[in-house]
DNA sequence: CTGTCAATCAACCATATGATTGAATGTAAA
DNA sequence: TTTACATTCAATCATATGGTTGATTGACAG
């Protein structure tokens, strides 16, 4: 097996790069939310949306791919669930900038109150 | 000033949106790294990659846009530095996810031990 | 002034993305 | 064994993205 740092690096690379373009949609984003609350199948997951049920099933196709979610077919329908475990590489290429977050503080602070307000 | 929660919900997600957009590039995330050691130019910025110099004033463009990078001109030349604001919210959103980082967190500390051995 | 140089603007191109509609697949129910 | 239904596949379309090259802007040096 040919395997070498350089290769392992550019597939983090590669791996990075799906987990934030898949990020970077609202709808993928509404997706992941709703599934953070439990597992859907694809028809419950498209039900809130105003496209249509194919373009949520590659949207789903997408975060699957990213590895952000697991789909499993039982019968015909096809229950989809977190996995969030390339989340987590996202989270630490993030965190390497945590000294500047250090020094805006108050911003996030404020950030956190909005939020907070929203959901009441 | 016409703005209820609704549009503020809308631009955080746009401006979401738009810091995972530019995360997801790997010429963007090398970007940051850079700036991470301090400000440059962009002609400092653009000199270690193989791509043409506008192509990579492109990408600072990318970056300011989403808020991640300010550019100040003076004279000729125009530094960049970090502004790291907008990933407090990419972070935050992140952060949502926690509940299942726990879950999984095996997974997590395997990842950061390769993460340490490569850079030895 | 005039030429040089950092950076941006502009036009263009190839490919990727997000959406649509219609057909196909395959399972469950009648 | 039909029929209905959940999901995916396929073809198409409009727009976005990332790259190129060439022209333009605007500050500094000779």
């Amino acid at each position: 097996m040919v395997d070498n740092k350089k290769t392992n690096t550019q597939n983090e690379e590669q791996e990075l790069s799906a987990v934030f373009a898949a990020l970077s949609d609202p709808v993928r984003r509404a997706i992941l939310n709703r599934l953070g609350e439990g597992e859907l199948l694809v028809s419950q997951i498209a039900q809130p949306f105003e496209i249509s049920l194919q373009a949520v099933s590659k949207h789903i196709h997408v975060l699957v791919k990213a590895g952000l979610v697991v789909q499993e077919r039982t019968g015909r329908v096809s229950l989809c669930r977190l996995d969030t475990g390339p989340i987590y590489k996202a989270a630490i290429w993030l965190n390497r900038y945590s000294k500047y977050w250090q020094a805006q503080f108050d911003t996030m602070a404020v950030w956190l109150d909005e939020l907070d307000k929203k959901r009441k």
